[in-house]
DNA sequence: CTCCATTCGAGATGCGCATCACAGAGTGGT
DNA sequence: ACCACTCTGTGATGCGCATCTCGAATGGAG
Protein backbone atom coordinates (compact mmCIF):
# COMPACT_ATOMS: atom_id res chain seq x y z
CA UNK A 1 0.00 0.00 0.00
CA UNK A 2 2.89 2.17 -0.46
CA UNK A 3 2.87 1.94 -3.98
CA UNK A 4 3.11 5.66 -5.09
CA UNK A 5 0.62 5.23 -8.00
CA UNK A 6 -2.26 7.48 -8.40
CA UNK A 7 -4.87 4.94 -7.27
CA UNK A 8 -3.84 5.15 -3.85
CA UNK A 9 -2.50 8.84 -3.19
CA UNK A 10 -5.85 10.35 -2.67
CA UNK A 11 -5.26 8.44 0.93
CA UNK A 12 -2.44 11.33 1.61
CA UNK A 13 -4.47 14.23 1.77
CA UNK A 14 -8.49 12.83 2.35
CA UNK A 15 -7.75 13.19 6.07
CA UNK A 16 -6.57 16.64 5.30
CA UNK A 17 -7.50 19.65 7.20
CA UNK A 18 -7.10 22.17 4.38
CA UNK A 19 -9.15 19.84 2.04
CA UNK A 20 -11.23 18.03 4.39
CA UNK A 21 -15.08 18.10 3.12
CA UNK A 22 -14.49 18.25 -0.36
CA UNK A 23 -16.15 15.73 -3.04
CA UNK A 24 -14.07 12.58 -3.62
CA UNK A 25 -13.70 12.92 -7.41
CA UNK A 26 -11.83 16.39 -6.39
CA UNK A 27 -9.60 14.47 -4.21
CA UNK A 28 -8.74 11.89 -6.53
CA UNK A 29 -7.91 14.69 -9.35
CA UNK A 30 -5.81 16.51 -7.33
CA UNK A 31 -3.62 13.25 -5.76
CA UNK A 32 -3.10 12.35 -9.29
CA UNK A 33 -1.11 15.65 -9.44
CA UNK A 34 1.15 14.70 -7.08
CA UNK A 35 4.06 13.00 -5.76
CA UNK A 36 5.79 11.52 -3.00
CA UNK A 37 9.34 12.72 -1.40
CA UNK A 38 10.83 11.04 1.19
CA UNK A 39 13.75 12.83 3.61
CA UNK A 40 15.81 11.58 6.29
CA UNK A 41 16.33 12.91 9.67
CA UNK A 42 17.72 16.51 9.80
CA UNK A 43 17.27 17.25 6.23
CA UNK A 44 16.57 20.74 5.31
CA UNK A 45 12.87 20.01 3.04
CA UNK A 46 13.02 23.83 1.89
CA UNK A 47 14.95 27.26 3.04
CA UNK A 48 13.82 30.53 4.40
CA UNK A 49 14.32 32.98 0.63
CA UNK A 50 14.00 29.54 -1.92
CA UNK A 51 11.24 30.27 -4.85
CA UNK A 52 8.39 28.73 -3.59
CA UNK A 53 6.47 26.63 -5.70
CA UNK A 54 5.00 23.14 -4.04
CA UNK A 55 3.11 22.73 -1.48
CA UNK A 56 3.69 19.61 1.30
CA UNK A 57 1.53 17.16 3.38
CA UNK A 58 3.36 15.24 6.28
CA UNK A 59 2.31 11.78 5.22
CA UNK A 60 4.59 10.33 8.32
CA UNK A 61 7.23 12.06 10.33
CA UNK A 62 7.46 14.91 11.85
CA UNK A 63 8.63 18.84 10.16
CA UNK A 64 9.57 21.69 12.19
CA UNK A 65 9.08 25.00 10.52
CA UNK A 66 11.22 27.90 11.36
CA UNK A 67 13.14 31.60 11.34
CA UNK A 68 16.27 32.55 11.57
CA UNK A 69 17.67 36.15 13.18
CA UNK A 70 20.53 38.00 12.11
CA UNK A 71 21.96 36.96 15.68
CA UNK A 72 21.81 32.78 14.89
CA UNK A 73 18.81 32.15 16.38
CA UNK A 74 16.23 30.63 15.39
CA UNK A 75 12.27 30.55 16.37
CA UNK A 76 10.61 27.91 16.06
CA UNK A 77 6.65 29.08 14.36
CA UNK A 78 5.22 25.53 14.13
CA UNK A 79 5.40 21.35 14.12
CA UNK A 80 4.25 19.76 11.64
CA UNK A 81 3.24 15.71 11.66
CA UNK A 82 1.27 13.19 10.20
CA UNK A 83 -1.90 14.74 8.24
CA UNK A 84 -0.33 18.79 8.58
CA UNK A 85 0.54 20.69 5.48
CA UNK A 86 2.98 23.54 4.68
CA UNK A 87 4.40 25.62 2.43
CA UNK A 88 1.07 26.24 1.19
CA UNK A 89 1.49 30.29 1.26
CA UNK A 90 3.70 30.15 -1.45
CA UNK A 91 1.63 28.42 -3.00
CA UNK A 92 -1.31 31.16 -3.22
CA UNK A 93 0.87 34.04 -3.12
CA UNK A 94 4.04 32.89 -5.08
CA UNK A 95 6.43 34.59 -2.97
CA UNK A 96 9.78 33.25 -1.81
CA UNK A 97 9.59 31.01 1.22
CA UNK A 98 9.23 33.31 4.58
CA UNK A 99 10.38 30.40 6.54
CA UNK A 100 12.82 26.98 6.84
CA UNK A 101 11.55 23.30 6.62
CA UNK A 102 13.25 20.80 8.48
CA UNK A 103 12.75 16.88 8.51
CA UNK A 104 13.34 16.12 12.65
CA UNK A 105 12.81 12.58 12.14
CA UNK A 106 12.62 10.41 8.88
CA UNK A 107 9.73 11.94 7.13
CA UNK A 108 7.46 11.16 4.20
CA UNK A 109 5.78 13.67 2.28
CA UNK A 110 3.34 14.25 -0.42
CA UNK A 111 3.94 17.40 -2.95
CA UNK A 112 1.88 19.02 -5.14
CA UNK A 113 3.24 21.67 -7.61
CA UNK A 114 2.28 25.27 -7.80
CA UNK A 115 0.56 25.24 -11.21
CA UNK A 116 -0.69 21.94 -10.69
CA UNK A 117 -2.50 23.03 -7.07
CA UNK A 118 -3.81 26.54 -8.56
CA UNK A 119 -5.46 24.94 -12.06
CA UNK A 120 -7.11 22.25 -9.73
CA UNK A 121 -8.64 24.94 -7.13
CA UNK A 122 -9.33 27.35 -10.34
CA UNK A 123 -12.12 24.89 -11.46
CA UNK A 124 -13.51 24.03 -7.89
CA UNK A 125 -15.16 26.92 -6.08
CA UNK A 126 -16.20 24.94 -3.31
CA UNK A 127 -12.17 24.13 -2.39
CA UNK A 128 -11.36 27.74 -2.47
CA UNK A 129 -13.93 28.31 0.56
CA UNK A 130 -12.79 25.79 2.67
CA UNK A 131 -8.66 26.68 1.88
CA UNK A 132 -9.95 30.29 2.97
CA UNK A 133 -11.50 28.94 5.86
CA UNK A 134 -7.90 26.74 6.94
CA UNK A 135 -6.05 30.10 6.34
CA UNK A 136 -8.68 32.11 7.98
CA UNK A 137 -7.65 30.17 11.27
CA UNK A 138 -4.38 29.93 11.25
CA UNK A 139 -4.43 33.69 10.76
CA UNK A 140 -6.15 33.82 14.52
CA UNK A 141 -3.92 31.47 15.95
CA UNK A 142 -0.78 33.30 15.02
CA UNK A 143 -2.75 36.55 16.35
CA UNK A 144 -3.32 34.88 19.40
CA UNK A 145 0.73 33.93 19.29
CA UNK A 146 1.21 37.55 19.60
CA UNK A 147 -0.95 38.77 22.03
CA UNK A 148 0.56 36.30 23.84
CA UNK A 149 3.86 37.02 23.26
CA UNK A 150 2.80 40.56 24.49
CA UNK A 151 0.91 39.81 27.60
CA UNK A 152 2.22 36.13 28.95
CA UNK A 153 4.90 36.24 31.15
CA UNK A 154 7.11 32.46 30.69
CA UNK A 155 5.42 30.54 33.15
CA UNK A 156 2.15 31.10 31.23
CA UNK A 157 3.17 30.74 27.89
CA UNK A 158 5.20 27.51 28.78
CA UNK A 159 1.84 26.22 30.46
CA UNK A 160 -0.19 27.25 27.31
CA UNK A 161 2.02 25.28 25.14
CA UNK A 162 2.23 22.42 27.15
CA UNK A 163 -1.59 22.22 26.73
CA UNK A 164 -1.49 22.85 23.31
CA UNK A 165 1.12 20.03 22.26
CA UNK A 166 -0.79 17.65 24.44
CA UNK A 167 -4.38 18.88 22.79
CA UNK A 168 -2.44 17.75 19.42
CA UNK A 169 -0.70 14.77 20.32
CA UNK A 170 -1.97 11.52 17.90
CA UNK A 171 -4.95 9.36 19.14
CA UNK A 172 -4.39 6.07 21.44
CA UNK A 173 -1.51 5.31 24.10
CA UNK A 174 0.11 8.45 24.03
CA UNK A 175 -2.70 10.69 24.00
CA UNK A 176 -3.90 8.80 27.10
CA UNK A 177 -0.65 9.25 29.15
CA UNK A 178 -0.88 12.98 28.07
CA UNK A 179 3.12 12.13 26.96
CA UNK A 180 4.58 14.85 24.95
CA UNK A 181 7.64 13.82 23.18
CA UNK A 182 9.68 17.37 23.01
CA UNK A 183 12.85 18.06 24.31
CA UNK A 184 13.48 21.90 26.36
CA UNK A 185 15.56 23.28 23.81
CA UNK A 186 12.42 22.59 21.93
CA UNK A 187 10.35 24.41 23.88
CA UNK A 188 12.67 27.27 24.36
CA UNK A 189 12.92 27.94 20.35
CA UNK A 190 8.90 27.64 19.98
CA UNK A 191 8.27 30.21 22.98
CA UNK A 192 11.47 32.52 21.70
CA UNK A 193 13.28 32.06 25.43
CA UNK A 194 16.32 30.24 26.28
CA UNK A 195 16.51 26.48 27.39
CA UNK A 196 17.82 27.36 30.78
CA UNK A 197 15.06 29.15 31.58
CA UNK A 198 12.20 26.60 30.30
CA UNK A 199 14.62 23.83 32.18
CA UNK A 200 14.48 25.96 35.34
CA UNK A 201 10.21 27.04 35.07
CA UNK A 202 9.52 22.92 34.38
CA UNK A 203 11.04 22.05 37.53
CA UNK A 204 9.13 24.66 38.87
CA UNK A 205 5.63 22.77 37.78
CA UNK A 206 7.18 19.40 38.37
CA UNK A 207 7.92 20.65 41.87
CA UNK A 208 4.16 21.02 42.13
CA UNK A 209 3.38 17.94 40.81
CA UNK A 210 1.87 18.56 37.42
CA UNK A 211 3.92 17.24 35.20
CA UNK A 212 6.93 15.02 35.30
CA UNK A 213 9.79 15.70 33.40
CA UNK A 214 11.84 12.42 31.45
CA UNK A 215 14.53 12.76 29.16
CA UNK A 216 12.94 13.74 25.75
CA UNK A 217 9.38 14.27 27.16
CA UNK A 218 7.25 15.53 29.47
CA UNK A 219 4.60 13.92 30.80
CA UNK A 220 1.38 16.41 32.15
CA UNK A 221 -0.27 15.14 35.75
CA UNK A 222 -2.51 17.67 36.28
CA UNK A 223 -3.87 19.87 33.24
CA UNK A 224 -6.54 21.80 35.18
CA UNK A 225 -3.85 23.03 37.31
CA UNK A 226 -1.68 24.15 34.27
CA UNK A 227 -4.71 25.76 32.84
CA UNK A 228 -5.77 28.03 35.84
CA UNK A 229 -2.63 28.44 37.93
CA UNK A 230 -1.28 31.80 38.49
CA UNK B 1 -21.69 61.59 -4.01
CA UNK B 2 -22.52 60.29 -1.22
CA UNK B 3 -25.81 58.79 -1.97
CA UNK B 4 -25.45 54.80 -1.17
CA UNK B 5 -27.51 53.74 -3.96
CA UNK B 6 -25.40 50.17 -6.00
CA UNK B 7 -24.84 52.35 -8.89
CA UNK B 8 -21.85 54.19 -6.69
CA UNK B 9 -21.07 51.96 -4.19
CA UNK B 10 -18.65 50.33 -6.15
CA UNK B 11 -16.70 53.16 -5.84
CA UNK B 12 -15.90 51.68 -2.02
CA UNK B 13 -14.41 48.60 -3.10
CA UNK B 14 -12.93 48.85 -6.15
CA UNK B 15 -9.35 50.05 -4.72
CA UNK B 16 -9.45 47.52 -2.35
CA UNK B 17 -6.26 45.22 -2.14
CA UNK B 18 -8.60 42.50 -0.61
CA UNK B 19 -10.27 42.41 -3.96
CA UNK B 20 -8.10 44.42 -6.70
CA UNK B 21 -7.86 42.65 -10.42
CA UNK B 22 -11.69 41.43 -10.23
CA UNK B 23 -13.52 42.15 -13.35
CA UNK B 24 -15.76 45.08 -12.83
CA UNK B 25 -19.11 43.38 -13.15
CA UNK B 26 -18.35 41.36 -10.12
CA UNK B 27 -17.18 44.68 -8.60
CA UNK B 28 -20.52 45.75 -9.16
CA UNK B 29 -22.61 42.49 -8.02
CA UNK B 30 -20.87 42.81 -4.33
CA UNK B 31 -21.10 46.88 -3.79
CA UNK B 32 -24.94 46.48 -5.07
CA UNK B 33 -24.83 44.02 -1.67
CA UNK B 34 -23.32 46.20 0.57
CA UNK B 35 -24.54 49.20 2.12
CA UNK B 36 -22.65 51.94 3.76
CA UNK B 37 -22.49 52.89 7.99
CA UNK B 38 -20.63 55.71 9.73
CA UNK B 39 -19.06 55.75 13.34
CA UNK B 40 -18.22 58.37 15.78
CA UNK B 41 -14.85 59.04 16.84
CA UNK B 42 -14.27 56.31 19.82
CA UNK B 43 -16.56 54.33 19.11
CA UNK B 44 -16.84 50.61 19.39
CA UNK B 45 -17.55 49.19 15.67
CA UNK B 46 -17.51 45.37 17.18
CA UNK B 47 -16.01 43.42 20.23
CA UNK B 48 -13.99 40.24 20.41
CA UNK B 49 -16.84 37.71 21.05
CA UNK B 50 -19.07 39.02 19.15
CA UNK B 51 -20.65 37.19 16.80
CA UNK B 52 -18.72 37.91 13.03
CA UNK B 53 -21.32 38.14 10.53
CA UNK B 54 -20.08 40.73 8.02
CA UNK B 55 -17.14 42.36 6.57
CA UNK B 56 -16.00 46.33 6.64
CA UNK B 57 -13.93 48.52 4.42
CA UNK B 58 -12.88 52.05 5.54
CA UNK B 59 -13.89 54.38 3.31
CA UNK B 60 -12.69 57.45 5.23
CA UNK B 61 -11.13 57.27 9.24
CA UNK B 62 -9.28 55.08 11.04
CA UNK B 63 -9.79 51.87 12.58
CA UNK B 64 -7.74 50.39 15.28
CA UNK B 65 -7.74 46.68 15.85
CA UNK B 66 -6.75 45.32 19.46
CA UNK B 67 -6.99 42.76 21.43
CA UNK B 68 -7.51 43.14 25.35
CA UNK B 69 -5.78 41.22 28.41
CA UNK B 70 -6.98 39.75 31.51
CA UNK B 71 -4.43 42.19 33.06
CA UNK B 72 -6.04 45.27 31.22
CA UNK B 73 -3.35 46.26 29.12
CA UNK B 74 -4.45 46.08 25.29
CA UNK B 75 -2.27 45.21 22.74
CA UNK B 76 -3.03 47.37 18.79
CA UNK B 77 -2.87 44.56 16.24
CA UNK B 78 -3.22 46.89 13.36
CA UNK B 79 -4.40 50.18 12.01
CA UNK B 80 -6.85 50.69 9.18
CA UNK B 81 -7.32 53.62 6.91
CA UNK B 82 -9.02 54.11 3.89
CA UNK B 83 -9.50 50.96 1.19
CA UNK B 84 -8.01 48.75 4.18
CA UNK B 85 -10.76 46.12 5.31
CA UNK B 86 -11.30 44.22 7.99
CA UNK B 87 -13.20 41.36 9.97
CA UNK B 88 -12.92 39.40 7.25
CA UNK B 89 -11.46 36.22 9.11
CA UNK B 90 -14.80 36.51 10.56
CA UNK B 91 -16.15 35.63 6.97
CA UNK B 92 -14.64 32.72 5.63
CA UNK B 93 -14.76 30.77 9.28
CA UNK B 94 -17.98 31.91 10.77
CA UNK B 95 -15.98 32.25 14.10
CA UNK B 96 -16.60 34.97 16.94
CA UNK B 97 -14.79 37.97 16.85
CA UNK B 98 -11.17 37.45 17.70
CA UNK B 99 -10.36 41.20 18.08
CA UNK B 100 -12.21 44.76 18.51
CA UNK B 101 -12.25 47.42 16.30
CA UNK B 102 -12.53 50.85 17.59
CA UNK B 103 -13.13 54.21 15.24
CA UNK B 104 -10.14 56.80 16.46
CA UNK B 105 -11.70 59.08 14.57
CA UNK B 106 -14.78 60.12 12.57
CA UNK B 107 -15.40 56.86 10.15
CA UNK B 108 -17.58 55.72 7.49
CA UNK B 109 -16.96 51.95 6.49
CA UNK B 110 -18.59 50.13 3.64
CA UNK B 111 -20.06 47.10 5.10
CA UNK B 112 -21.30 43.52 3.21
CA UNK B 113 -22.87 40.63 5.26
CA UNK B 114 -21.66 37.12 5.43
CA UNK B 115 -23.82 36.07 3.52
CA UNK B 116 -24.18 38.12 0.73
CA UNK B 117 -20.59 37.39 0.38
CA UNK B 118 -20.37 33.83 0.65
CA UNK B 119 -23.03 33.51 -1.67
CA UNK B 120 -21.07 36.26 -4.40
CA UNK B 121 -17.56 34.49 -3.77
CA UNK B 122 -19.30 30.99 -4.21
CA UNK B 123 -19.85 31.69 -8.56
CA UNK B 124 -15.90 33.60 -8.05
CA UNK B 125 -13.71 31.58 -8.29
CA UNK B 126 -11.12 34.05 -9.74
CA UNK B 127 -12.32 36.07 -6.45
CA UNK B 128 -11.17 33.46 -4.66
CA UNK B 129 -7.81 33.40 -5.74
CA UNK B 130 -7.40 36.64 -4.94
CA UNK B 131 -8.29 36.52 -1.52
CA UNK B 132 -6.05 33.73 -0.68
CA UNK B 133 -3.37 35.53 -1.80
CA UNK B 134 -4.69 38.70 0.45
CA UNK B 135 -4.59 35.76 3.46
CA UNK B 136 -1.70 34.25 2.68
CA UNK B 137 0.21 37.57 2.44
CA UNK B 138 -1.36 38.47 5.73
CA UNK B 139 -0.07 35.85 7.18
CA UNK B 140 3.39 36.51 6.13
CA UNK B 141 3.06 39.73 8.21
CA UNK B 142 1.97 37.96 11.25
CA UNK B 143 4.49 35.42 11.36
CA UNK B 144 6.98 38.29 10.93
CA UNK B 145 5.54 40.43 13.88
CA UNK B 146 6.33 36.55 16.33
CA UNK B 147 9.68 36.66 14.95
CA UNK B 148 10.52 40.54 15.58
CA UNK B 149 8.86 39.64 18.58
CA UNK B 150 11.21 36.94 19.45
CA UNK B 151 14.54 38.54 17.87
CA UNK B 152 14.56 42.35 17.86
CA UNK B 153 14.84 44.83 21.14
CA UNK B 154 12.52 47.80 21.66
CA UNK B 155 15.35 50.65 19.68
CA UNK B 156 14.89 48.01 16.19
CA UNK B 157 11.11 47.24 16.38
CA UNK B 158 10.56 50.48 17.10
CA UNK B 159 12.43 51.77 14.41
CA UNK B 160 11.13 49.62 12.07
CA UNK B 161 7.79 50.45 12.87
CA UNK B 162 8.40 53.66 12.36
CA UNK B 163 9.63 52.86 8.62
CA UNK B 164 6.39 50.69 8.45
CA UNK B 165 3.57 53.70 8.91
CA UNK B 166 6.00 56.06 6.94
CA UNK B 167 5.48 53.22 4.22
CA UNK B 168 1.83 52.98 4.46
CA UNK B 169 1.28 57.16 4.94
CA UNK B 170 -1.30 58.48 2.37
CA UNK B 171 -0.05 60.03 -0.88
CA UNK B 172 0.70 63.26 -0.81
CA UNK B 173 1.94 66.67 1.70
CA UNK B 174 2.30 64.32 4.93
CA UNK B 175 4.18 61.31 2.80
CA UNK B 176 6.86 64.00 1.57
CA UNK B 177 7.75 65.20 4.73
CA UNK B 178 7.72 61.59 7.00
CA UNK B 179 5.43 63.26 9.00
CA UNK B 180 3.84 60.46 11.47
CA UNK B 181 0.44 60.81 13.32
CA UNK B 182 0.58 58.86 16.42
CA UNK B 183 1.07 59.34 19.87
CA UNK B 184 3.82 57.66 21.95
CA UNK B 185 1.37 55.86 24.09
CA UNK B 186 -0.09 54.29 20.36
CA UNK B 187 3.22 53.23 19.17
CA UNK B 188 3.69 51.54 22.98
CA UNK B 189 0.55 49.55 22.47
CA UNK B 190 1.35 48.49 19.07
CA UNK B 191 5.18 46.96 19.82
CA UNK B 192 3.51 45.20 23.11
CA UNK B 193 5.96 47.77 25.53
CA UNK B 194 5.13 50.48 28.05
CA UNK B 195 5.07 54.08 27.05
CA UNK B 196 7.54 55.52 28.58
CA UNK B 197 10.20 52.92 27.41
CA UNK B 198 9.13 54.44 23.92
CA UNK B 199 9.45 57.74 24.95
CA UNK B 200 12.86 57.08 26.13
CA UNK B 201 14.14 55.36 22.75
CA UNK B 202 12.52 58.02 20.61
CA UNK B 203 14.80 60.55 22.36
CA UNK B 204 17.43 58.70 21.22
CA UNK B 205 16.57 58.80 17.92
CA UNK B 206 15.78 62.52 18.47
CA UNK B 207 19.23 62.95 19.88
CA UNK B 208 21.37 61.00 17.22
CA UNK B 209 19.37 64.04 14.63
CA UNK B 210 16.94 60.66 13.18
CA UNK B 211 13.82 61.39 13.81
CA UNK B 212 12.05 64.50 15.59
CA UNK B 213 9.16 64.86 18.05
CA UNK B 214 6.10 66.69 18.38
CA UNK B 215 2.89 66.37 20.39
CA UNK B 216 0.83 63.88 18.61
CA UNK B 217 3.47 62.95 15.60
CA UNK B 218 6.97 61.52 15.08
CA UNK B 219 9.13 63.25 12.08
CA UNK B 220 11.65 60.99 9.96
CA UNK B 221 14.75 62.56 8.98
CA UNK B 222 16.64 60.24 8.40
CA UNK B 223 15.27 57.04 6.90
CA UNK B 224 18.64 54.96 6.26
CA UNK B 225 19.89 55.79 9.22
CA UNK B 226 16.73 53.81 11.01
CA UNK B 227 17.14 51.00 8.73
CA UNK B 228 20.78 50.38 9.21
CA UNK B 229 21.45 51.01 13.00
CA UNK B 230 23.02 49.13 15.52
C1' DC C 1 -8.74 83.37 28.84
C1' DT C 2 -8.95 79.82 32.01
C1' DC C 3 -9.65 75.04 33.13
C1' DC C 4 -8.91 70.34 32.41
C1' DA C 5 -7.55 66.31 29.79
C1' DT C 6 -4.08 64.50 27.19
C1' DT C 7 0.53 63.95 25.98
C1' DC C 8 5.29 64.11 26.91
C1' DG C 9 9.80 63.86 29.66
C1' DA C 10 12.45 61.88 33.14
C1' DG C 11 14.40 59.63 37.29
C1' DA C 12 14.37 55.69 40.83
C1' DT C 13 13.74 51.05 41.75
C1' DG C 14 12.92 46.18 40.92
C1' DC C 15 11.84 41.96 38.43
C1' DG C 16 12.27 38.68 34.65
C1' DC C 17 14.83 36.53 31.74
C1' DA C 18 19.38 36.22 29.05
C1' DT C 19 23.85 34.88 29.34
C1' DC C 20 27.76 32.44 30.96
C1' DA C 21 29.76 28.56 32.94
C1' DC C 22 29.67 24.09 34.34
C1' DA C 23 28.55 19.22 35.76
C1' DG C 24 26.00 14.94 35.38
C1' DA C 25 22.99 11.75 32.82
C1' DG C 26 21.39 9.26 28.71
C1' DT C 27 22.21 7.53 24.02
C1' DG C 28 23.99 6.21 19.57
C1' DG C 29 27.96 4.88 16.83
C1' DT C 30 31.97 2.02 15.86
C1' DA D 1 32.65 -1.05 25.86
C1' DC D 2 34.05 2.97 24.84
C1' DC D 3 33.73 7.75 23.19
C1' DA D 4 31.31 11.65 21.45
C1' DC D 5 27.24 14.01 21.56
C1' DT D 6 22.86 15.54 23.06
C1' DC D 7 19.95 16.56 26.71
C1' DT D 8 19.20 18.06 31.40
C1' DG D 9 19.97 20.59 35.84
C1' DT D 10 21.68 24.67 38.43
C1' DG D 11 24.09 28.72 40.18
C1' DA D 12 26.15 33.61 39.40
C1' DT D 13 25.80 37.86 37.19
C1' DG D 14 23.93 41.54 34.35
C1' DC D 15 20.91 44.01 31.17
C1' DG D 16 16.46 45.49 29.44
C1' DC D 17 12.32 46.97 30.22
C1' DA D 18 8.26 47.46 33.60
C1' DT D 19 6.48 50.02 37.08
C1' DC D 20 5.83 53.93 39.89
C1' DT D 21 5.82 58.69 40.44
C1' DC D 22 6.28 62.92 39.49
C1' DG D 23 6.09 67.65 36.79
C1' DA D 24 5.67 70.28 32.66
C1' DA D 25 3.89 71.38 28.04
C1' DT D 26 0.16 71.51 24.90
C1' DG D 27 -4.36 72.04 23.12
C1' DG D 28 -9.37 71.91 23.16
C1' DA D 29 -13.82 73.21 25.67
C1' DG D 30 -16.46 76.47 27.95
Amino acid sequence: MATPDSATNDAYIRDLPLLARLPDDDLKALAARGRVRRFAAGTTIFHEGDPGDALYVVVEGRVRISRISGAGGEATLALMGPGDCFGDLALFDGRPRSATATATSVTRTFVVSRDDFVNWVRERPAASLALLETLSLRLRRTDETVTDLVFLDLPHRLAKQLLTLAASLPEGDARKKQRIQVTQGELASMLGVSRESVNKQLNQFAREGWISLSRGAVTIQDAQALRTFD
